[in-house]
DNA sequence: CGCCTATTTGAAAACCGTCAAAGTATGTGG
DNA sequence: CCACATACTTTGACGGTTTTCAAATAGGCG
């Protein structure tokens, strides 16, 4: 029941898609389940990294935190994504830390094990191809943003990119917005404020809805708003 | 001659070096070579991917562009290593541009070719992933690095990571620093006087030689020079 | 020697972060 | 069901950092 429910994640995974059952029962031996409560740590940037992981049920974020102790988003995962994999593939420390944000699910897989089935299923190791090229793209582009923009750009092109990622109701406080542009709470509350004015997004506690993303996309590489 | 150039340096770049001289003179067939001047652009962002290369000779730098024109540099890259491969993996346009540095000859591989290349040769995805991981840790670093640090602590770090790979001089001109640290030319100029009086670094017109590691490491992370 | 590019310097203004204080949802325990 | 605790949101004022604009100097190459 529970191996069953292992395989029926594995297979909905964008990296193990092409596997055959037999190929899916052959991986799921070598998965460990854990469970985390909401905040909790899953790894520390600097702990060995052991094992890969994916998400069952639930959702992280991943952190690097800046020598003021200030941290910075880099990402979010939700069911069926691998996180902390860059650290399995080049034999080295996590290079960023890993926190559940609700009840969360997930299942690893030892780093020796993962790396021999990999080499036997080549289709596997293209779809991580794929996927790693997919978070080089979006880090690089995130990078060419988050410099040399004002906050207010930074936080419309963090808003749109998380939109098209996961639609226009994004389940944020101000704060983690402001993590994953590189600012602070107040700034990202006075933008998204005069955003609000202009009707360009709506806001409930701890969630944004994006109501005119044209105007966003505007925004986001024009003039400030006035 | 010049085949059996084009498999020495296909040998020695990092994620072919598991093939042996069968498999190099096959992938070789699949190559095309292609020279360049100084300044030339390889690719501009958003044209079709159908070639992923590798340097044979010179260096290239990979740009990104931002609405306001201003200009970042995601990456510079040498002999043997490769450039273009993000698009080609993931079946889009170039999502940067690529300009040489100097006189410079590159080996294209047409996608399709190399794709099929790939599945057929797992110990090359092996390092093709292990390569993509690399490149994203440093991506994030980066990304980390570039917000919510002051302009001197950003710009010493990109001169530690640049020296991390090409040793402590580094052939980068004030404004090509200040591009690849998100700042103005200006600002550059002026962090790099003051660690110039203060015996950190040295400078010549278009270089930069660290002469105290350990003390730029400090102010990287720590607070600013006085 | 002259041109082009890189480097330098100064002053003013814009932008953003910091600090402080208060208001407002959400949930919990009594 | 209410009171309270907690976290999220809001607002204002101030100060520091960085950009911008302008102008001048200097190094390298033909």
């Amino acid at each position: 029941m529970a191996e069953t429910a292992r395989e029926e994640v594995l297979k909905q995974s964008l990296i193990f898609s092409s596997l055959n059952d037999r190929e899916l029962a052959e991986l799921t031996r070598f998965t460990i389940e854990r469970h985390f409560k909401p905040e909790e740590f899953i790894f520390w940037e600097g702990d060995t990294a052991d094992y890969f992981y994916i998400i069952i049920e639930g959702r992280i974020k991943v952190i690097k935190y800046s020598s003021s102790g200030k941290g910075f988003i880099i990402a979010f995962f939700g069911v069926g994504e691998m996180f902390g994999e860059v650290a399995v593939f080049e034999d080295k420390s996590y290079p960023a830390s890993a926190q559940t944000v609700v009840d969360t699910r997930i299942l690893g897989i030892k780093k020796e094990h993962f790396l021999s089935f990999l080499g036997n299923h080549p289709p596997v190791a293209l779809s991580i191809i794929s996927v790693l090229g997919g978070r080089l793209r979006d880090a690089q582009s995130r990078l060419k943003d988050m410099v040399g923009e004002r906050v207010e750009q930074r936080l419309a092109r963090t808003m749109l990119m998380l939109a098209s990622k996961m639609g226009p109701t994004l389940p944020f406080t101000r704060q983690e917005l402001a993590d994953m542009s590189g600012t602070t709470t107040e700034s990202a509350i006075r933008v998204t404020s005069r955003l609000k004015e202009r009707g360009i997004i709506k806001t409930v506690r701890g969630k944004i809805t994006i109501l005119d993303e044209t105007k966003l996309t505007l925004l986001s590489e024009g003039p400030p708003l006035i």
